[in-house]
DNA sequence: CCCTGATTCGC
DNA sequence: GCGAATCAGG
């Protein structure tokens, strides 16, 4: 899509008006992403606003290292999680059978780029046991992806 | 995680 | 000139 007249003139507008990149380019819609509405304002020499990271080049002096423990807590869905619901960073593990009425999948977070959430990669990555004592599996169902 | 603007670089 | 990918943050 070709930046108009109409178009820049839209986009100088909403841009005047404050509203973010994002939103002017929901607003213009037509595949224009909030890259495509930021690239064109600087080349179109908008003033460019404060950008929330450059800002305040000379910072408050922090000698206390405050660090925010990053929360390990994440929280379980509400719910079922359907087919539907599932984002990248769900485990995938499915409950019950496709097709049943009840299906749904476990949805917990996923451990960083695998599939499923620890329990599951548990269930889904079994190293194989030694014949003789897989005592430790008794009662599991068996899941190792290759055979 | 969601979000912000800035920058780069192949097209 | 364009904008996706990336960066650097909030």
């Amino acid at each position: 899509m070709a930046w108009t007249d109409e178009r820049v003139a839209k986009l100088r507008e909403l841009w005047d008006k404050g509203l973010s990149a994002s939103q002017i380019a929901k607003e213009l819609a037509e595949g224009v992403t909030r890259n495509a509405v930021i690239g064109k304002a600087h080349r179109m020499g908008l003033a460019s606003r404060p950008s929330p990271v450059k800002s305040d080049p000379q910072k408050k002096a922090k000698a206390p290292v405050e660090k925010k423990v990053v929360k390990p807590k994440a929280k379980a869905p509400t719910g079922k999680v359907s087919l539907l619901d599932l984002t990248e960073r769900m485990c995938k593990w499915p409950i019950g059978h496709p097709g049943e009425p009840d299906f749904h999948f476990c949805g917990k977070p996923s451990a960083p780029t695998f599939p499923y959430c620890g329990t599951h990669c548990g269930e889904a990555y079994q190293v194989q046991q030694p014949r003789r004592d897989r005592r430790a599996n008794r009662g599991r169902i068996s899941a190792t992806p290759v055979r």
